[in-house]
DNA sequence: TCTGGGGTCCTAGGACCC
DNA sequence: TCTGGGGTCCTAGGACCC
């Protein structure tokens, strides 16, 4: 008896050049272009442009050098947000079971909804026909078992397209690509397996595991024998938090950098980063400063707090210290981006009571657990501090 | 070609604790 | 006095992704 292989039920919805394309939308002078979002940088380009090779990234100079007529657009990211909202809006109506991945794509798993929604091909067809029709916005879908073959079955449809990958078919369909198809693999790891004559997945699947792991570390060697053979067990999953916020600005190679202007440049960080930790719930314990060097060369420098916090002013106080122990390196390297990273992220509703443990008692620790806990409802003991959990609680916040 | 802005995860060494 | 193994946390750097 033939029994006919069910597909996987896997889904990767991804939007066509994301910005370019709301651009596009909203401009209908922009429609049929090329264009790219951007101006320094490109952050987007249009499939127009895409055509004469200009690509995401890429330095302005050079996109208008391989295409002459490109059209450059400043970006409007509240029309971008408002556009990706009301497609994950149709996401979150196609399937309970959805993953945002960022801005633009995401994966939906649409297994045990044949009966009621019909078959992931058909779900993946209509779902691209809500999106064209409700917000205006092509959006291609791979359909497939695994996310990884789900995710380049997206990345072979571009533009505007829908590819099941067969369940029997997986191999055929991975197996012929180039390694830089491979989830992990950028210009270095390309370059090391290059280096090797190794130019295909094929090739990548045939290799024993251990000689990935040598190549490419323990955690990326193993994950690259397992995609390369079909093989990723990872499931859709909702609820993902975010682990860090951050925000950097670009300072440009010439202009005087005194101590002075970093630093203004630091204050507006902390308080534009700090506005969206407080807006998201969220507390932070490790604060990351982030630098580029005129040869384009990069440093971190991190502090940890003892305790998790959403007020700008310890905040500032870490950051300022960072920044002032990078001092000398940036004297004698000179800066050309700063960067802060809010990392360690806990929710807002655990909140530090004044109440550090080394001035409390053993003695009296009890006793002070049990009033925490009588009056918020809970109460813990983390890394050394007595926290009481309600989200009831107010932070102690400069105003926002 | 001369490079923006937002993220994730992994590795590795050292400190510290049991 | 000298010795072991295991675990967690912090810091810094690096690769990669959109």
């Amino acid at each position: 008896m033939f029994v006919p292989m069910a597909d996987g039920t896997i889904l990767h919805a991804d939007l066509d050049s994301f910005f370019a394309s709301v651009e596009q939308r909203d401009d209908p002078r922009l429609r049929g272009r090329p264009i790219a979002v951007g101006g320094g940088v490109v952050l987007a380009a249009s499939y127009e442009a895409k055509a004469f090779g200009v690509a995401g990234g890429m330095g302005g100079r050079q996109a208008k050098e391989l295409c002459p007529d490109l059209l450059f657009v400043p970006g409007r990211f509240d029309a971008y947000t408002k556009a990706s909202k009301a497609v994950f809006k149709i996401f979150d109506d196609t399937s309970p079971l959805v993953e945002g991945l960022s801005i633009d794509e995401a994966f939906l798993d649409v297994s045990g909804m044949e009966k009621i929604a019909g078959t992931p091909a058909e779900i993946a067809a209509r779902l691209r026909v809500r999106v064209r029709d409700k917000v205006g916005l092509p959006i291609t879908v791979g359909v497939a078992r695994t996310k990884f073959l789900a995710k380049v079955a997206s990345a072979q449809a571009k533009p505007d397209g829908l590819l099941v990958v067969p369940v029997d078919g997986e191999l055929a369909f991975l197996h012929p690509l180039p390694v830089e198809a491979l989830w992990g693999v950028g210009k270095v790891t390309a370059g090391k397996l290059h280096a090797r004559g190794i130019t295909t997945v094929a090739q990548v699947a045939a290799l024993p595991e251990e000689l990935l792991v040598s190549l490419v570390g323990k955690a990326a060697g193993r994950q690259l024998h397992a995609l390369a053979n079909g093989r990723d067990a990872r499931r859709v999953r909702t609820g993902v938090r975010r682990r860090s916020i951050g925000g950097q600005r670009a300072l440009g190679r010439r202009g005087p950098k005194t101590p002075e202007a970093l630093d203004a440049t630091l204050v507006a960080l902390v308080d534009r980063i700090g506005r969206r930790l407080r807006a998201a719930q969220r507390v932070c314990r490790t604060i990351i400063l982030r630098l580029r060097f005129d040869d384009f060369s990069r440093a971190t420098r991190s502090q940890t707090l003892g305790a998790p916090t959403a007020d700008t002013r310890p905040i500032l106080a870490a950051a300022r210290e960072l920044l002032a122990g990078a001092m000398p390196t940036i004297e004698r390297e000179g800066v050309t981006l700063l960067g802060l990273s809010l990392t360690n992220l806990e929710d807002a509703d655990a909140v530090q009571l004044a109440l550090p443990l080394d001035e409390t008692k053993a003695s009296r620790l009890d006793a002070a657990v049990d009033d925490v806990r009588d009056r918020f409802g809970g109460a813990s003991i983390t890394r050394g501090v007595l926290v009481g959990r309600d989200p009831g609680i107010a932070m102690p916040l400069l105003p926002d």
